[in-house]
DNA sequence: AACATGGGCAACCGCCTCGCT
DNA sequence: TAGCGAGGCGGTTGCCCATGT
């Protein structure tokens, strides 16, 4: 027997708010003041729920709220509370006056995160890493064919016990092993696995942890450098990374020495830049593994990237929400000044989110 | 032109917290 | 101190519109 709903349901208008309702909202709360939402829609004359109208006051009526395009200094905010917060929308909300929660809320999920998960398969694919997807192929919605380029976010009901995950620290690749995911995540046939991704924030944890751990020479150039100012700008703008990473030149810089580590210098991702792709020819020996190389078009074709098409947002976020039960641990992700990365750290984190909004 | 698909966002649902009795 | 209820919050859903085929 669950809890009696807050308000009798029954007769209640539901769906989007008139501008009639609105008026009569905003006329009600200027004359009594906000509170007493339950009494509220009784009082004012509003066929609502109270929480309804309670929402619809706080994310649409109020008069202070900002409405319109992120700033770039609000989405660096945003990208630097939720390292820190994780899902807290209220409390990042703070942090950004006349933003709410819920719009706050959405606009993570449908920009934010992805520029992150961009982020997050370029450093996979220079570090050779098994080729990371949210979700098994989603489905068409209306057939069981083969599955066409990422479609829309699946909607699943999943409960928070549902997706509780217990371990998640930063250096170490989740890997669904229970029965359930037997059968989502796929074997390749190639010799590549697939690897669930993380929640969103823990996804942002092991973005920076894979960037931080990368071990640089000390004659080369910063990570700043090679990462951000030449290289990712570039490649993971929207058409560089869905349409245009082309790994003909790639395979030519060395990218990665025996042990897997990053050894690109600055000249190195210029030099690749700069190469138009015609004059080197790829070489599929050297591809890694979980990836396919097209040599019609000279594309790379990454299982459960876009041009695989097997990518599903929302399922890997809510399938491995792992904030909840590691919040704290994360809390040293993204800006913690204080953490053991040092300078260098953080002059990495400023220059991630520098891309990422570039 | 019609249909399918994807993106964006407002709104709803259900759980949790906290204050009051 | 336990129970109750209002309010708050995050996750999820559904609708609308734009774009692609």
């Amino acid at each position: 027997m669950g809890r009696a709903p807050c308000c009798e349901k029954v007769g209640l208008n539901r769906g989007r708010w008139t501008a009639e309702e609105d008026d009569i909202l905003t006329k009600y709360i200027q004359a009594n003041g906000e509170g007493s939402w339950r009494s509220l829609p009784k009082n004012a004359g509003l066929l609502r729920c109270g929480k309804s109208c309670r929402l619809r006051w706080v994310n649409y009526l109020k008069s202070d709220l900002k409405r319109g395009k992120f700033s770039s200094d609000e989405d660096e905010t945003i990208i630097k509370l939720h390292s820190s917060l994780g899902n807290r929308w209220c409390l990042i909300a703070s942090h950004l006056p006349g933003r709410t929660d819920n719009e706050i809320k959405n606009y993570w999920n449908s920009h934010l995160s992805r520029q992150i998960y961009k982020f997050r398969k370029i450093i996979q694919q220079l570090n050779h890493e098994p080729v990371v997807v949210d979700q098994p192929v989603p489905k068409s919605r209306t057939t069981d064919v083969a599955p066409k380029p990422p479609v829309k976010r699946t909607r699943k009901s999943i409960t928070k016990k549902d997706t509780k995950v217990p371990d998640n620290s930063p250096d170490q690749k989740v890997v669904d092993k229970s029965p359930e995911s037997a059968t989502s995540s796929r074997d390749l046939g190639n010799g590549g696995s697939l690897v669930i991704m993380p929640a969103t924030p823990a996804l942002e944890e092991d973005v920076m942890s894979s960037m931080i751990n990368l071990d640089i020479p000390e004659d080369k150039e910063t990570m700043d450098d090679i990462f951000l100012s030449s290289f990712l700008d570039d490649i993971v703008s929207d058409q560089g990374l869905e349409a245009d990473l082309n790994l003909q030149t790639l395979n030519q810089v060395p990218v990665g020495d025996p042990n897997g580590e990053l050894l690109l210098s600055n000249a190195d991702v210029e030099n690749w830049l700069m190469d138009d792709g015609n004059t080197i020819m790829p070489n599929p020996s050297l591809m890694p593994e979980g990836e396919k190389y097209d040599l019609k078009n000279g594309e790379l074709d990454v299982l459960g990237w876009d041009c695989g098409g097997n990518m599903d947002w929302d399922g890997g976020f809510e399938d491995q929400n792992l904030w909840d039960s590691e919040d704290e641990k994360l809390f040293s992700g993204l800006w913690e000044t204080s953490c053991d990365k040092g300078d260098d750290g953080d002059h990495k984190q400023d220059a991630i989110v520098e891309w990422l909004f570039s």
